[in-house]
DNA sequence: GACGAAACAGACAAGTCTGTCTATTTTCAC
DNA sequence: GTGAAAATAGACAGACTTGTCTGTTTCGTC
């Protein structure tokens, strides 16, 4: 990867990540990376391969970041409040705009290579989830549904946290996950 | 309410939901209104206002579904199953695309009259929840706590099961509710 | 039948967007 | 130093966008 190309896609990411990807445009990008159109487009074949490379690099980052977490030596439930944790953090931002991959898939056509990353970030969650809730619950099957829960729990807290621009759904998904965690 | 400005605003409203408000255009709402270009401008007096009509309208009919089911003389986890299977029904048509709030939030500017309405829909729908905790725990405290979660694993739902193209999340958010209504 | 309101079609302004292209300059390996 | 590769600025095409405006037609009421 050039450093030009990492130079694009890093401003890019930030951009998209701030306002979402419809709502700016290839000009901006260009002028925000000191970068001319035609450096663009050598570089990426259009706009929509460009959220591609976006969301493929977010999607193995935080994959890499669930797997570290996974590894460390904490019980289970403690992971889960890390992971709480580092959201009510990364939400009191000015420019947090909740989940990037939902964000993206609400402005994209349904079927398209973009969607298709989406699906395998939302699915390979899931089962860091599941991972997560079998540190907690030894039985394969509550183990699932307390990931699904907890999954479920952490997406509706991005999502609203945005809405309401505070940080209450943390904190209550946060308590709920508690809950099922510690109940049998 | 005139009838071409009724039918303006159902027609819009359609296509919002299917498609997002940032992926319509006047030009695609007015066409299939069936209405000239200066009858849309004479009736609304821009887009976003046409948007923020739109949301308005879904939420007083949405806080008119809930208030008529807390009336319902049924018990109180029947009402939240009924809000579950309701949504279940729902994400499985075609063109389900998630909470028209939640993404028209994210395509439109954090202050504007758009994102107060939707602050505002996501605050009563938080009280419509707590209400409906009410009625399964006694406890104003456990009941609050009760509301929000059910609210976040509803909204989380509402939003991976657009993404995965699947109902598993409403499945699992109903069980999971379940759990947190019948645990003391 | 006449009047006023409302709707009609559609041209137009002024701006946005993505993506292509030319022509020039910089950079760097040999 | 030379030559190839990469980056530059920026004009341009072509298609979109919202919103305004003109002039015509339809329609209900008196």
């Amino acid at each position: 990867m050039t450093e030009t190309r990492q130079q694009i896609l890093t401003t890019a990411g930030q951009l998209f990540a701030e306002r979402g990807y419809e709502m700016v445009g290839i000009n901006e990008i260009i002028e925000k990376s000191g970068v001319a159109k035609a450096t663009f487009y050598s570089n990426f074949k259009s706009k929509e391969k460009l959220c591609a490379e976006w969301l493929k690099d977010a999607a193995a980052k935080s994959e890499a970041a669930g797997s570290e977490l996974l590894k460390r030596k904490i019980d289970g439930w403690a992971k889960v409040e890390a992971k709480f944790e580092s959201l009510r953090t990364h939400c009191k931002v000015s420019d947090f705009r909740g989940c990037p991959f939902s964000i993206t898939a609400s402005m994209t056509q349904p079927s398209s290579e973009v969607r298709d990353i989406i699906r395998d970030y939302k699915a390979s969650s899931r089962v860091f989830w599941q991972s997560l809730a079998l540190e907690v619950k030894r039985d394969p099957a509550e183990a699932r549904a307390l990931g699904d829960a907890m999954f479920l729990l952490f997406s509706g807290a991005v999502t609203e946290a945005q809405n309401c621009r505070n940080s209450w759904p943390v904190d209550a998904a946060k308590a709920a996950a508690h809950k099922l965690c510690t109940t049998k």
